[in-house]
RNA sequence: GCCACCGUAGCACAACGGUUGUGCACCGCUCUUGUAAAGCGGAGGUUGUGGGUUCAAAUCCCUCCGGUGGCUCCA
């Protein structure tokens, strides 16, 4: 008896109350899977097409049934029985013949499903659902299996929980980035440029920069430098790094005209690796740290790209450690280090993900087993050392090498996987990439991969969305909008634009002909974190009226301390 | 790529076989205002694309392009 989310038997109940109403509905409906999910449930069903308008049909049939408060009974069968039960659904059939042990059935009203609990006791329970969505899925979740469709529903002891989680839905829907993107002005796609290839406005492409520098700061201290590289490389380089041969599917292929065969770089640790390889290393040269803000391409499946989350061209604040053995563990702490010091500037907190090999799938990945368990355990005694609390996500590494994940937390306790480190035996045995050791003898250099951002799509659709648009001060890309009442306060308005500038504070006038609250609206709705308004009172006094982003007001301030006020928000990265 | 749905002005939406419309934004004029939307006027669309059905297509059917939610995938 398996119970792995809360409201197990809840859920699982409402969706075999929602099987039973489409069987009412669509009498030919083949059966295939229906189980609790942690958000909620789902159901699995074959040979027929639904779409959304059905949905609050087969609602209405289950309160209907619910209503008649049926009993939940189990049934135990033999083979035989149940074989002659599922004689017109295939899809049951196919699972009778995985189930080793005893065969149960659950039942309410005429409906009997291949089941093993647990269930609610009366269909009266089932009363605060509510059908979600209506999505494909493949048969036993392999994309060369027939397409099933699948309704996905919640269900919830309480009206209150129920209505708390459709005011969640809503509250996420107003933060999409892919809304506010537009709103804020801060990216845009164009379908002569193709699906998956945000372009950056001139507003995101400061916030991405600023990000960028924080980033940067924080590596500068701990001796990273910065390298470029090509966009394009010859398949060679991928073939050597085992990439080709996994991901060619994946590749932007280019040919030239001397009939020379090229590829967009999908990630950039190879070229790293052979900027490493130029030359020859003592012991005493490493570690040898680059990093770079850099754009890479993969040619995602078009249903697979959605907004800023699953993008084509990723540009990515990459970073690439060559390290002896006995320096992995301070260069992950390092790593740690900047990636705790970026991720708490945003208020976000981290949990930590061991990700490590699948040994049934061995062949998913490279190299041998014996160093994937050096590498394994080395990461985990950084692991243990640092004393927080992790879980292990077997089959998460990289196919080069094992991971430590971070997963943030976002205001509306959704979680996303932000920053990674992973260390790689394998590429540097697979480039030759050696060092001379104390002993004058060649040594095999480690290679730790260490994104902090990640790609800068996803990081600011996952922040926008954890922000609702609201950017601290240092990230704002209009810090201060400055509004003028009337035309009689342009001048000095004008003098104090200039003076934020000097102290480059990002600001913006507006003298339009409008009403101050028409102004003080649009700078709102804008997010910028300072609307400071000019009226003649501010002229006479030679003072500044500021409003915050919540609200609050404040009269008569001087200019130099409202610079200084902002400038101190700045460099403390609030 | 697969399943379902969607594409009408810069944005949000309406019209659902019979002359494309509303609000905001934009442009012009008036107003000169005190903390979340001033008033009047104007311009802007061969309804994503190409084809088909029809006396007649934004509306029905097909192709392609683009989007949304899932599935599969994710170095």
């Amino acid at each position: 008896m398996k119970e792995e989310f809360p409201d197990y038997a809840l859920k699982h109940s409402c969706s075999h109350l929602m099987a039973s109403a489409i069987k009412e509905l669509f009498p030919g409906v083949k059966f295939a899977i229906g189980p609790p999910i942690e958000d909620g449930f789902y159901y699995d069903f074959g040979g027929i097409s639904l779409s959304e308008e059905d949905l609050p049909k087969i609602e209405a049939k289950m309160k209907e049934i619910a209503k008649k408060n049926l009993k939940f009974e189990m049934a135990e069968m033999s083979v035989a029985d149940a074989k002659k039960l599922l004689k017109d659904q295939p899809f049951k059939l196919e699972l009778l013949k995985d189930i080793s042990g005893k065969i149960t059935f659950y039942k309410h009203g005429d409906f009997s499903d291949l089941c093993e609990g647990p269930h609610v006791r009366f269909s009266k329970e089932l009363k605060h659902f509510k059908l979600m969505k209506v999505a494909g899925a493949y048969w036993r979740g392999n994309e060369k299996n027939p397409m099933l469709t699948r309704v996905y529903g919640v269900v919830f002891k309480t009206k209150v929980e129920l209505d708390a989680y459709l005011t969640l839905l809503e509250e996420a829907k107003k933060r999409d980035h892919k809304k506010l993107g537009k709103e804020l002005d801060l990216f845009t796609f164009s379908p002569l440029v193709g699906s998956g290839l945000p372009m950056w406005t001139p507003k995101g492409a400061l916030v991405c920069h600023l990000l960028d520098d924080f980033v940067w700061s924080l590596r500068k201290a701990k001796g990273y430098e910065k390298v470029i590289i090509p966009h394009l490389t010859k398949k060679a380089l991928y073939e050597t790094s085992g990439h080709w041969k996994k991901f060619q599917d994946e590749l932007f292929k280019i040919s030239t005209r001397e009939g020379h065969f090229f590829v967009m770089k999908p990630m950039n640790c190879p070229h790293h690796a052979q900027i490493f390889a130029r030359k020859q290393w003592s012991y005493r040269e490493l570690p040898q740290r680059y990093c770079e803000t850099t754009m890479m391409y993969r040619d995602e499946q078009s249903g697979e790209l959605s907004g800023l989350s699953r993008v084509r061209s990723i540009n990515i604040d990459d970073a690439h450690v060559f390290c002896r053995k006995d320096q992995v563990e301070q260069e992950i702490n390092a790593i740690w280090d900047i990636i705790n010091s970026f991720y708490s500037t945003f208020g976000y907190e981290l949990q930590v993900r061991f990700s490590t090999h699948d040994p049934n799938q061995f062949e998913k990945f490279l190299g041998t087993p014996e160093v994937w368990a050096v590498a394994e355990e080395q990461i985990l005694n950084v692991i243990k050392k640092r004393k927080v609390g992790f879980i292990e996500g077997v089959g998460e590494a990289a196919f080069y090498g094992p991971k430590i994940d971070f997963i943030a937390k976002d205001s509306l306790n959704r979680e996303w996987q932000v920053a990674t480190i992973q260390l790689d035996f394998n590429q540097p045995d697979r480039f030759d990439l050696t060092y001379a050791g104390e002993e004058n003898r060649p040594e095999r250099v480690v290679m730790i991969h260490a994104a902090i951002a990640g790609s800068f799509e996803r990081f600011l659709s996952v922040l926008i969305e954890h922000l609702a648009g609201n950017f601290p001060t240092w990230l704002a890309p209009v810090q201060v909008k400055l509004l003028t009442v009337t035309d009689r306060n342009v001048a000095f308005a004008e003098q104090v634009v200039d003076e934020l500038k000097k102290s480059d504070i990002r600001v913006e006038l507006d003298t339009r002909s409008e009403t101050i609250g028409r102004k003080v609206r649009d700078g709102q709705l804008e997010r910028a974190p300072y609307i400071v308004t000019i009226g003649d009172k501010e002229v006479t006094n030679k003072s500044l009226a500021i409003r915050t982003r919540k609200g609050k007001v404040t009269f008569g301030v001087a200019t130099k301390d409202f610079i200084k006020q902002v400038l101190d928000e700045v460099n403390a990265k609030q």
